[in-house]
RNA sequence: GGAGAAUUGGGGGAGUGGUUUAACCCACAGAUUUGCUAAAUCUGCGCACCUCAAAAAGGUGCCACUGGUUCGAAUCCAGUAUUCUCCGCCA
């Protein structure tokens, strides 16, 4: 959520920010500034009113005590008069707010002065790429052949137990998996990232926090009785773990990594694009979540992504960095980096992690602070990326490490699968 | 699932309708003094919003949460959440 002060002050920063992110909502940006100023007018007139009260009660006190009985009773019909308008005005208030901040979320985040002018994925900005594409010659197989071939995934029995998009790792398939996950794990605590294990479900107040509410709930699954949210990624709880909190400013940055499944109800599309395990409706991911101070988080940005793109280096997948423009960001994001992987069989780009500089968007609906240098309360930066996303990560293994003895495993990977090659 | 109890600031903890402006202790920060792996004294010590160009100052709200009763609520009432104890059920 953007904060209010900024349609005070700086009107023509959100113009150009929302201009760029190709949001069409500018005149929401005069109503924002007009409900602000009702708003404050309203609650100036509703504190006048109380301070009055609270003098009034307190001297009725001091008349019942003095034994001043009927002088208190004619102070008490004086304040009931102006009960009701403060009730009256109380209601306003709370009119004001709402819509104001109903308005507010409205708007996405403003993006940062690098990224890219654009309203397509094809005007994203390729910013380096890195890794060997394998040469198959002849032989190249996608990855649902593969699976298939080898018994690593059921992609019909998903469907059976539960529908399409739901597959069922199976054998060496599910070992994969697991290696993969653990490997993830351990290469971001190595680099100091605290692992979580959180609910994979979670309430309103934390599906709010990181944006996923009230906009995006038709992407979420959401259970009967209590109205929880599935997880569409680990950030949502992990982000939460430090919702209504000031951290000391000498604790920054957080880092925290957490492995969950994540659920996501995706609007429905097909053909190759949906094939296989290219997007699913359930998934395993490893996520990176930092909190950082305002003055580097955008050093630790670029951290991230050495991180992450480390990580691809060592499945030696080849891959591309690319930075998102305006058009393409994420509602919440200020700046992202996607990886890609390219995946030989199907001769595509796949998106693997996208990582994020969300500034005070987050930590701003979430109240995630810390203390500045004068004392003062600050919210802090937040950021998160995917190190990495499970299903297309091993679509690109099995497609790139296809020879005709079998799926070869990165040496990287070997110790967590225990041996080198499914065949 | 049933019955009972509880929830107060960073921590402990007092407070059962009106000088409580939430006591007191600890922790923490600053100053002073004595001096040296520290101690004593004093002062300060939450969050949010509003008035104000800003600072200073002031106002309002916040005692789990949401409402209600009252001139006045941490205190009384109702609902919700969480924790604990007991019973039931259960991997």
């Amino acid at each position: 959520m953007l904060p209010i002060q900024l349609f005070r002050q700086n009107k023509e920063l959100i113009l150009n920010g929302i201009a760029k992110k190709n949001f069409k909502g500018a005149e929401l940006v005069d109503k924002v500034i007009a409900l602000d100023e009702e708003r404050r007018r309203l609650q100036a007139e509703n504190d006048a009113l109380a301070a009055t009260a609270n003098l009034a009660a307190k001297n009725i006190g001091k008349l019942l005590s003095e034994g001043k009985k009927q002088e208190a009773e004619l102070l008490k019909t004086e304040v009931a008069a102006n009960k009701d308008k403060a009730k009256d005005i109380a209601l306003l208030i709370n009119e004001a707010e709402a819509e104001l901040h109903a308005t507010v979320v409205k708007f996405p985040n403003l993006p940062h002065s690098s990224v890219p002018f654009g309203k397509t994925p094809e005007e994203n900005e390729v910013v380096r790429s890195g890794g060997v594409k394998p040469d198959l010659s002849a032989q190249k197989q996608p990855h649902w052949e593969l699976t298939e071939k080898y018994g690593l995934i059921d992609f019909e029995l998903g469907n059976k137990l539960t529908g399409s998009g739901f597959p069922v790792y199976v054998g060496q398939g599910a070992k994969l998996q697991r290696a993969l996950i653990n490997f993830f794990l351990t290469y971001n605590i190595d680099a100091g990232y605290k692992e979580y294990y959180p609910p994979y479900m979670v309430n309103e107040a934390t599906a709010y926090g990181t944006g996923q509410l009230p906009d995006k709930e038709a992407q979420m699954y959401q259970t009967k009785e209590e109205g929880f949210y599935l997880i569409p990624t680990a950030e949502v709880p992990v982000t939460n773990v430090y919702r209504d909190t000031i951290v000391a400013d000498n604790n920054l940055p957080v880092k925290m990594t957490a492995y969950t499944p994540c659920f996501r109800r995706e609007a429905g599309s097909y053909g190759k694009d949906v094939r296989g395990l290219n997007r699913v409706h359930q998934f395993d991911k490893v996520e990176i979540v930092q909190l950082a101070h305002p003055d580097n988080s955008y050093d630790i940005l670029e951290n991230m992504v050495l991180h992450v793109e480390k990580l691809i280096q060592l499945l030696g997948l080849p891959y591309r960095i690319l930075r998102l423009c305006g058009g393409d960001m994420s509602f919440a994001s200020a700046l992202t980096y996607d990886f890609e992987i390219y995946s030989a069989g199907q001769d595509r780009w796949l998106e693997v992690s996208s990582v994020s500089n969300f500034e005070t968007f987050q930590s701003n609906r979430m109240k995630i602070r810390y203390k500045d240098e004068n004392g003062k309360t600050q919210l802090v930066h937040t950021l998160n990326g995917s190190s990495l996303a499970l299903p297309r990560i091993m679509a690109g293994i099995i497609e790139n490490y296809q020879t005709p003895e079998g799926i070869r495993i990165p040496g990287a990977l070997q110790p967590y699968f225990g041996k080198d090659i499914i065949n």
